[in-house]
DNA sequence: TGTAGTGTTATATACGACTATAACACCACG
DNA sequence: CGTGGTGTTATAGTCGTATATAACACTACA
């Protein structure tokens, strides 16, 4: 499985390893009580570093998302799902999508640009 | 007037310093043909290196949104607006707005909650 | 001519993100 | 018990961003 050329953004990567594992919970690909991939097995994936690794999953630990067990592994806590979505609900709404809004105005779309921005290009 | 906590988000700093400078553009606050505050004073009054600014400037150049007069200052080109929509859009539309569709139907948010997040909050 | 404004370049320093490499600590299982 | 999986920590080096300081090059204008 090709899993080359990620990173393309100006984010660091453990910022975005940790919002990926965010939205593989969110979709419900990983369900609360399963265990996280290895820190081993992602940064050997990935070819990236296992500190790295261990810096985003960290982070996850710190929101109290999932928990660590030292020889196991690390597994998401129960009520992980719920909680998530409430919190980058809200941060999504308070910080991003006025953001986002504001580029909307100043860019001129019209809500028709949007919807029709996936799969045929413009015409 | 107070310019200080900008910087928060995990953006460099010249990169941002362009977007603002883009916006404005865009805003129709700076208008083609119309001189880029000078390095040194956007240095001085956000209190950052004259180099960051330049770093930021010179993306513009290489955009060819602006050009650089020695001893002069840097002026907005013609046709600078018009270019710089055209791209912005693209990007916009190709790039941002793809990832930022996903995130609203991962969070389940629904077109109600996007319009009435700028002014009351939640009731 | 000189001065004050502009862009431009050079040197050195600091810090954070990321990497490479290696070792340590813990647990399940045969 | 050992082996192989897990998380964890340590040391050291690279690279990009940003800083401080200083000097250089050019232009308008009095």
């Amino acid at each position: 499985m090709k899993v080359d050329r990620e990173w393309s953004d100006g984010l660091p990567i453990y910022r975005q390893l940790r919002d990926r594992v965010v939205a593989m919970m969110l979709d419900g690909i990983l369900k609360e009580g399963d265990p996280l991939p290895s820190v081993r097995n992602v940064a050997a994936e990935y070819r990236v570093n296992p500190l790295t690794v261990m810096k985003a999953y960290e982070s996850l630990v710190d929101e109290g998302l999932v928990e660590a067990r030292r020889g196991l592994g690390m597994f998401i806590n129960a009520g992980a799902r719920a909680r998530l979505l409430e919190g980058e609900k809200q941060r999504f709404l308070e910080e991003e999508w006025p953001k986002i809004r504001e580029t909307i105005e100043r860019l001129g779309l019209t809500p028709d640009d949007l919807l029709r921005a996936r799969r045929g290009k413009k015409p």
